[in-house]
DNA sequence: TCGGTGTTTCGGA
DNA sequence: TCCGAAACACCGA
């Protein structure tokens, strides 16, 4: 946990290598890959996230693949939000359902995106187009 | 083998 | 504009 409040307090992550990936396949690691190159302060969506694994309507594997993550939280899965740029669900196994949550805007907010309400800025929307 | 998943997109009314 | 259904890939029972 020391980690992973480093991380968030600015630390830039060098931690992929360290992440075993021959437990995830191939869909998950483009996923991961893609994750990984979000800037701090920005955040994507599954249909982002999926157009950018190549499957259009991949987004629900996105979803299944952010949920059952190697690392939680290293890997930024609290930077995927859902279209309409609402949180929608966050989950750590051993973390009560609301305090992931509350963690997941948290963290957000302290990587200095906007929010309002439960939205979050369109502006920290992250565009693998750019 | 089957159904569910932290969802999204598309077509018809 | 709104509602219903289908959709890629993968995991657990």
């Amino acid at each position: 946990m020391k980690v992973v409040k480093e991380l968030f307090r600015g630390r830039e992550i060098d931690l992929l290598p360290m992440i075993n990936l021959d437990d995830t396949t191939k869909f998950q690691r483009i996923v991961y890959t893609a994750l990984m190159r979000i800037p701090r302060g920005k955040v994507s969506t599954y249909s982002m996230l999926a157009r950018a694994s190549g499957c259009r309507r991949g987004y629900r594997t996105v979803g299944n693949a952010l949920s059952s993550n190697p690392i939680p939280l290293i890997i930024p899965c609290h930077r995927v939000l859902r279209s309409n740029l609402k949180i929608g669900g966050f989950s750590i196994p051993g973390v009560d359902e609301g305090e992931a949550r509350q963690l997941k805007r948290r963290i957000l907010v302290d990587e200095g995106v906007k929010f309002e309400g439960e939205k979050v800025n369109p502006k920290c929307l992250w565009k693998s187009k750019s």
